[in-house]
DNA sequence: TTCTAGTTTATAATAATTATAATTAACTGT
DNA sequence: ACAGTTAATTATAATTATTATAAACTAGAA
C-alpha cells in the first residue's frame, strides 16, 4: 500500500504534467513525470543532462542518464524546452521555450534569462535571397567589474 | 634540390605569415604556416577542425590532426581566430576576428558573416549589479522560404 | 653548429552523446 | 479488469569530438 498510496499521490500530483505530456503526443510515463516534476514547477530552469540527472537521484528518484537524454531530446522536440547554445562541450536546455535571450556569466558559467522587452533589435540585415527567420539568439557574455 | 626549392618557396611565400606568427608569440613552424595559408589567405573562413585536416590534406599538407586542433586553439588565443557558437557537436573557428555577428543557414549549415553596419543592438539591457559585457553573439538562423 | 625549449604526432584517454537490444510498462479496445 | 500492441526504459556498447601523453623532432638563439 505503502506502493499504491505513492502511485495515487503521483498521479494526483502529476495530473497536469499528465496533460502535458499527452498533448504533445508523448505517454506519460513515470521517469517522463519525475523529470517534468524537476522542471515545469514554477520557475524557468536551465539544465544540462547531467545536472539533471544528479538532481534526480538527489531526489530519489530512479531514472537512468539514457532517458534523461531521451526525454529533454523529445520535449525539446515537442516544444515543451529550448535548447541554448552557450558552451560547444554541452548542451544546455531551457524550460522557456518563449522567444528570449541570455546572459552568461564566464566568470561562474551562470546563466541568465533576457526578456524580448530588454533588448531590441530594429536593424535587421538583409537575409540572403530566399531565406526566411528560423530563430534569433542573442548571448551576451558578462563578466565581474575589475 | 627540389625539396631545397619547395623550402625556399614556402619561405618566401610564408614571409609575412611567419611574421603574423611571431607577432603573436608562436613560433613559424612548417606546420602552422601551412595551416595559415588555408585560413589567412584574403577572404574570410569558418571551419572545424576536422574540416580544415581534410582540406590541408587534400593539398598535399602533411600535418596531424592533433597539430590541427592544436593550432586552432593557439591561434585563438592569440586572437587570430575566434570560436563561434553555433552547434554543441562541433566548435566552429572564424578568421573573422572583429566583432561580428552570424546567419547560420539550417538547411545547409552555411555559416556567413554579419558585419557590425548590418545590424544594431540599441536597447541592452540592464546588466546585473557589478558585472560588465565581455562580448556579444548574434546568430540568426534562417531557413528556406515556403 | 649546437643547444634547448617549444612543437609535432601517434596514440591513449576523456567526455558527451547516441545506438542497440532486451526487458518493462503505457495505452486501446474489449 | 485484461490482453494485446506499441512505445519507453535501461544497461551497455558504440560513436564522436576533443584533450592529454610522451617520445621524436625542429625552430630559433647563442
Amino acid at each position: 500500500m505503502d506502493k499504491l498510496n505513492t502511485r495515487i499521490n503521483q498521479n494526483d500530483n502529476y495530473q497536469s504534467l499528465t496533460d502535458k505530456l499527452r498533448g504533445v503526443g508523448l505517454r506519460a510515463t513515470r521517469q517522463r513525470l519525475d523529470i517534468g516534476s524537476l522542471l515545469f514547477s514554477g520557475k524557468d530552469r536551465h539544465v544540462t543532462a547531467e545536472s539533471l540527472h544528479d538532481e534526480a537521484v538527489a531526489s530519489g528518484m530512479k531514472i537512468s542518464l539514457a532517458t534523461i537524454y531521451n526525454a529533454l531530446n523529445q520535449f525539446t522536440n515537442a516544444g515543451l524546452l529550448s535548447e541554448v547554445l552557450i558552451d560547444p562541450s554541452r548542451t544546455y536546455f531551457d524550460t522557456n521555450t518563449s522567444s528570449h535571450h541570455h546572459f552568461f556569466n564566464i566568470d561562474n558559467g551562470q546563466l541568465t534569462d533576457i526578456s524580448n522587452e530588454e533588448i531590441s533589435l530594429p536593424g535587421l540585415p538583409n537575409l540572403p535571397e530566399g531565406q526566411i527567420i528560423d530563430g534569433v539568439d542573442i548571448l551576451i557574455r558578462i563578466k565581474p567589474e575589475v
